[in-house]
DNA sequence: TTTGGACATAAAAACGTTTTTATCCTTCTT
DNA sequence: AAGAAGGATAAAAACGTTTTTATGTCCAAA
């Protein structure tokens, strides 16, 4: 019978426990005598309420310590306020450095959403069907309200999803169709015709690419870049030595050593990460030959340690922190609404000559 | 005038328009024809419902694709679902390689959120302090429901901090305070120990250890092992040769080089992960000393790549990925309101001698 | 026949927001 | 002086859940 009294007798009991724990909107209410739909209206900038409210409002906000709760925000407006990023799960024994840009990939995301109110949500993957299906689980379910991958393909259907159903996504590296979307990627075109030449300008004829898997877009990049370098020297393209599998250190080494021993060896290589780079130095430990006096070798740097190899190694220097900055910049922007055709960039590497190996004028042979 | 039935009109519109998108608990009841209470009940497995009306709402949800909305759940329970990892930011340029093992890490848990209701949020964090800071953020606005985090301190504050708000947390490493929490570790003590103890089996006397940050608890332990084994060897601990700083490759280097200038320079070095070794190995080709030769070298490894350092290096191998794995494990399970007490795991790293070094039995002077 | 549990389900309240709509004053127009 | 227009705020509805409370119905005990 005394349903309402008895309630109202709890709910105050309750709220004087909680009163500590945490101010809502209601409790900003109480305090300035205004309605929660003006202290909301206050505190999200509306213009309809009057300055002198606004002040109070976000006055007692500050010395209450009140803090917008993401969950009645994220219920109210169906925005989830995160931002989803796909990364590869390294499981296999003797990869562990698959995927070890990730730490500055994530490092740098996570810098360009420090001030915003986005926080940041990882999401693994195992292989490319399970990246397709974690993307799009994420956007059926709206888990999150942006996505951020790399590892693009050179037909990425993820792409094609992502744009039809116009969720918000910024990809590191660029797929082959012609499609307008938003995204970071480094010229690895340019990259690899600009160490190819200059190993044709030191005087190689015969070039090894160590390479990634050729689904991946950048890996056909590389392979455009290397061609060319062969085509303005008017050479042919020493296609026999591209070799591609995945990024292990493992990998580095069996194809270094498949390749020289083939009867034609390479007299340079072109590496594709430090991981296979340490590979291919440790196959030229292995076989007795020295770097820059056998063979040269170029490579891309992802965690710039090149330096401290032995010997140093020349490589392409790739600031993947600063990549990542951006993925995260361009996610923020384009999540707020902006044009997805404004939001790219294709920086190119910076060369970074390490070894004493006067390419680029020398006349080996 | 006519509101109530405008209103009923207009939802009847945005009904039929969103009725594709997704089914929510209202939709499982119409269909069904039981209130959403039931179906809420039937769904959660409460066994006040009857089975066959379960069995009834069950089959209903899959035919439609329910999804819970994870929003709704959110706002309601005050849970978020979200697992927080605190990520250290690596901005500066030379220190790629810090944090590497964080993919590894971030690895292993998402494979264990797999099958969970949770999410894996990330955040950066620049230094001890922003690392609290962003631990009682996470606590105070509740924005996940369990944490995780490395790089622990002799006394860390965030456990004390987290202890005592009772909020589920993981930690990789110990701190020296008598508390009880969840963790997972690895045994530093014993590796640093085992590795000293192998060298001054070996002959030497003069052992260095390149060290981290004795702020660090892991710092402190390695010491401790370092010293135990001179103290049970009854020889003095080659304490002057103990070097700490940061995990990067430089400053393996420059204190490689520093210690082998002394007067009385080490005959051997312990290393406290593969980035500092690499440069421990840069320093011994520029001074011209050989590994296995010269001096001998024992190293942690992260990334499993010491095999194809030049030569290979003789290790303790920590599988991180797997330590990730245990760390998810332990978080669901204390979330789950399991006790800590009972979710700890220190491991002993395997010791891989891949160095024909003969150390262990050798007397070399 | 009543009373009073069980049992199964429905109704209602609540979580904390945002947003639409309603209400109340002023002030300006005519 | 009456009405319109505008400004400021309040009220109410809604987002999708879970959980507490209410309402029946049936059957055994009195």
């Amino acid at each position: 019978m005394l349903t309402l009294e008895k309630q109202r007798s709890m709910a105050a009991s309750k709220k004087s426990e909680h009163r500590e724990l945490s101010p809502t909107i209601k409790t900003l209410a109480a305090h300035t005598g205004f309605s929660i739909a003006t202290v909301s209206k206050a505190l999200r900038g509306s213009p309809v309420v009057a300055q002198q409210t606004r002040d109070a409002i976000v006055a007692a906000a500050r010395t209450l310590g009140y803090q917008a709760n993401i969950r009645g925000m994220a219920l109210r407006t169906g925005k989830t306020y995160r931002a989803a990023v796909l990364m590869p799960i390294t499981s296999a024994a003797g990869y562990e450095w698959d995927g070890v840009e990730y730490t500055q990939i994530l490092s740098g995301i996570s810098q360009a959403l420090e001030n915003s109110d986005y926080q940041l949500s990882v999401h693994g993957f195992r292989d490319f069907g399970d990246a397709f299906d974690t993307a799009r689980r994420i956007v059926d379910q709206s888990a999150a309200d942006g996505l951020i991958f790399s590892g693009v393909q050179a037909d990425d259907p993820r792409i094609d999803m992502l744009v039809e159903s116009d969720f918000p996504f910024v990809s590191l590296g660029r797929c082959r169709k012609p499609l307008t979307y938003a995204h970071v990627d480094v010229d690895n075109e340019w990259a690899a015709f600009t160490a190819t030449a200059r190993l044709i300008a030191g005087g190689h004829r015969r070039i090894a690419l160590i390479n990634a898997d050729r689904r991946l877009s950048y890996a056909l990049d590389r392979i455009d870049g290397f061609s060319r370098a062969f085509d303005e020297a008017g050479l042919a393209t020493s296609m026999d030595l591209v070799a591609d599998g995945d990024l292990s250190t493992r990998f580095g080494r069996d194809s270094a050593l498949r390749l020289l021993g083939l009867p034609s060896p390479p007299t340079a290589l072109v590496c594709i990460n430090e991981s296979t780079t340490l590979g291919v130095l440790s196959a030229l430990g292995s076989l007795d030959r020295r770097v820059g006096v056998h063979v040269d070798v170029i490579a891309y740097d992802d965690i710039n340690v090149s330096a401290y190899f032995t010997p140093p190694i020349t490589t392409f220097y790739q600031p993947i922190e600063l990549l990542g900055r951006k993925l995260g910049e361009f996610l923020l922007r384009r999540m707020a609404g902006e044009d997805a055709a404004k939001l790219t960039m294709v920086s190119r590497p910076e060369l970074i000559g390490r070894q004493p190996d006067n390419l680029g004028g020398r006349n080996r042979r």
